[in-house]
DNA sequence: TTAATATATTGAAATATTTGAATGTTTAAA
DNA sequence: TTTAAACATTCAAATATTTCAATATATTAA
């Protein structure tokens, strides 16, 4: 993983609003609606999509369409090249 | 590790001077001098002086003075717990 | 087709981050 | 003690991020 895709993510980690969107895929098995994250904090609708953007951008994030809603998976392996790289950091 | 810290780990990894910074270590055994990072980085004094107060303040960087030198230390065992973190978000 | 629901986009304000010039502080050397 | 070296701080400018109101788009229901 580049050192771009490196800054990218820990962008997409950066805020405690979308750290308590991963922290929730925990709860509800491994996939989120975007209404249960609108529930889940305390934002408004724009600001809530603005956040999914992010973590979609840095691909943490898969969405799939489901008529009018969207379903987002977690996306592990790029959660594992993350961890990987930061490992490597280490000695 | 709470999520204030995991935010405030994530932005100071969220900058590609800082990821190089952090990189460097695995070359220079596991010391580097403050003189050192700002040979490495193509920046003023002054920024790579921001750049290595933030991995301070997020305890990724552990500084030790020596007469007027600076010698940063990588701090394993944050950066060791900041990898379980993000590991506890996959199921 | 019309209305309602779910999500995205735009635009603007507030705040935060990045950077460097100027300057300050601390420590060592002359 | 004067000077130089290493690093920090302050301030301001440029840029990025966060947030929300307003509005747009897409899909389903009536």
């Amino acid at each position: 993983m580049d050192n771009k895709k490196i800054e990218r993510i820990s962008k997409a980690l950066s805020d405690v609003s979308r750290i308590a969107i991963l922290q929730e895929f925990k709860k509800k098995k491994d996939c989120l609606y975007c209404a249960e994250v609108n529930d889940l904090l305390d934002l408004t609708q724009p600001s809530v999509s603005h956040h999914l953007k992010l973590l979609v951008d840095a691909e943490l994030l898969l969405p799939e369409k489901e008529g009018r809603n969207i379903k987002y998976v977690l996306n592990q392996q790029v959660l594992d090249e993350y961890i990987a790289s930061l490992n490597e950091l280490k000695d």
